[in-house]
This record gives structure tokens, C-alpha cells and sequence, in this order.
DNA sequence: TGCCAGGGGTTCA
DNA sequence: TGAACCCCTGGC
């Protein structure tokens, strides 16, 4: 991939890679967009801030050898998304949902952080989830430092979280019931009942068995963390929206979100996760089914 | 103003 | 299978 490295920036040029749909298309929580439309976050202890102009993006408060190492993987930029786009193109659906947000990417995200979001995500609303890892950030994070007169904050390791008070997490992070299940999962890696380096080589069905053990996964949760952390790019997570947008579009009654899974592997097989990102946000940015 | 439903699901009976 | 679950916001 061709870029340029210059003031701490990285720039290059991508026809598949829009902040916007990236960053608003679910997968990720900490993404906040300023007034200029970049977006800023920390990830892996690092504040960046992403732009797009024309075909032209621009990663800024990047240094090359922390592109080189970190952010191509992140940003999933070794992947040809045109050509997934190619495959995905054999019905009139998801053209237009493709075409609506051409610029999505799945992003490889911290493990553990992703397993904690979506933890928090269960039967919530994105500001209120948003809301508390925020607070997790700044009361069990590390500071990483000013960026734009803001002050940002790394999310905590699993060492620290397992050792927070239940009723902290509830009374200051606001998660409510997911309390227990924050700490529990943190202790349950912490003491290596889980082991988090070993399970990155796990294959799918290894990793969604392992994973439903924690407090707080369930089927919908695991897969999210295996897209969106683990690069199980087959996964097809099934939530109401995308319910919605599948009964709707490409079934025309109700069903269960069972058979929404097993109907979404025949239609779009490898490419679920993928399918499901672009369908999820045409979906919700649309409204459709509700 | 005040009440009430419902939310990117999971758990427990 | 179905109710309950924290908390917060939007709709009436």
C-alpha cells in the first residue's frame, strides 16, 4: 500500500475507507467526531484522529512505524474491499446497502476491550454505552495525553478490572446490572481460566464456545467480539436490527433470530460479517423495518 | 410536569 | 419459553 509520511501524519489514498461509515456502523464505541467531521480515539494507548477529504484520508498524530505496526491491521487496510464488494454484489439489496456505505471497514480491535463493550452493550443504548466506557477510561485507564485540548485515557487492562469494586461499576460507570459481569470476565482472564493470547489462535467454533462462558456472552455478544476483535470475518451477528433489516428485506415476515443466522450463512457465507455491517447500517441510518 | 415504554441481550426459574 | 434486569431518554 502506497502512503505518505509526514508531520506525523500518515496519508493515502482508499475509495473504501469513510470515517464516518466505519466509525458509525456499530462497531466501535469510543470514536468521537469533532466539529471539522474527523474522528478522534484512543486504541492500543494512542490518540489518533482520522479524516477524509475526496479519496484522501489522512491519519493525524500518527507516527509511520506505529502505522506500520498497528494501525494497518486495525483499520484492516491489507484487505481488497472492492473485491469483497464484487462478491457480495449477486443481489439488488445489497448493492444499495454497499452502496450506501461504500467506506466501511471492520476494524481488528483490542480484545479485551471489544469482550467489555459488548458486555455493556446487552439490552442498552449506544449513548449510554458510550457514556460508561468513558467513565471505565478515565477512572481505571491509564492517561495518555492531550490531543486538541482534550485529555484522553487509555481503556483499563484486565488486571485492574478484575480487581475494581462491583458496585463502583455501578454506582460511578452507570452499567447497571452488567456490574457483576465486567468484574467476573476480568477475573475470569486475569486468573487465566480464560486465556486471552492462547484464544487468538483459536478457530471460530473454539473461540464462540470459550467465549459464551463468560458472564454476560451470549450468542449475539460472542459474535460481535469474534467480528470485531478476533477477525472472524464470517460471523453474522444477529441483533434487532439487523432482524429487522433481513425479515424486511430479504425475507418479508418474522422469524427467529436463529433462523436469521442460518439464512444469512447460505446467502452470504464467508462474507456474513461484512453482509452485516453493510446491511446493519443501511438499516439503522434508514430505518428500515421499524 | 410526570409517567411509561423500550433499548444493539443474557440470565435464571 | 418467559419474565426480570439498571438506567436513561424520548414520546405522550
Amino acid at each position: 500500500m502506497e502512503y505518505i509520511a509526514k508531520d506525523n501524519k500518515i496519508i493515502f489514498r482508499n475509495q473504501s475507507f469513510n470515517p464516518k461509515h466505519i466509525f458509525e456502523c456499530g462497531q466501535a464505541f469510543r470514536w468521537e467526531r469533532n466539529d471539522d467531521e474527523s474522528y478522534t480515539n484512543v486504541a492500543f494507548g494512542r490518540v489518533i484522529n482520522v479524516s477524509k477529504k475526496d479519496d484522501i484520508i489522512t491519519l493525524d498524530n500518527v507516527n509511520e512505524e506505529d502505522f506500520n505496526n498497528i494501525w494497518m491491521d486495525y483499520f484492516d487496510l491489507n484487505r481488497d474491499y472492492e473485491a469483497i464488494k464484487e462478491k457480495l454484489s449477486n443481489n439488488e439489496t445489497m448493492r444499495e446497502a454497499m452502496d450506501f456505505g461504500y467506506g466501511i471497514r471492520i476494524l481488528n480491535q483490542d480484545h479485551f476491550e471489544t469482550i467489555i463493550s459488548f458486555i455493556i452493550s446487552a439490552n442498552n443504548q449506544i449513548p449510554r454505552i458510550k457514556k460508561s466506557i468513558d467513565i471505565i477510561s478515565r477512572e481505571y485507564g491509564q492517561k495518555i495525553g492531550e490531543y486538541r485540548g482534550k485529555t484522553y485515557y487509555s481503556f483499563p487492562n484486565f488486571e485492574t478490572l478484575s480487581k475494581a469494586k462491583v458496585e463502583d461499576m455501578r454506582e460511578i460507570c452507570r452499567v447497571g446490572f452488567r456490574d457483576k459481569r465486567i468484574v467476573e470476565t476480568s477475573q475470569m482472564i486475569c486468573s487465566g481460566e480464560f486465556h486471552l493470547e492462547e484464544s487468538k489462535n483459536y478457530d471460530s467454533s473454539k473461540l464462540y464456545d470459550e467465549l459464551i462462558k463468560f458472564p454476560g456472552v451470549g450468542p449475539k455478544v460472542a459474535s460481535c467480539i469474534m467480528l470485531f476483535a478476533y477477525g472472524k470475518s464470517e460471523t453474522f451477528p444477529v441483533d434487532v436490527w439487523i432482524k429487522r433489516v433481513m425479515e424486511s428485506l430479504y425475507i418479508g415476515h418474522e422469524t427467529s433470530k436463529k433462523n436469521i443466522g442460518i439464512l444469512a450463512k447460505d446467502i452470504f457465507g464467508d462474507y456474513g460479517g461484512f453482509a452485516q455491517q453493510y446491511l446493519f447500517y443501511y438499516g439503522r441510518e434508514n430505518k428500515i423495518g421499524k
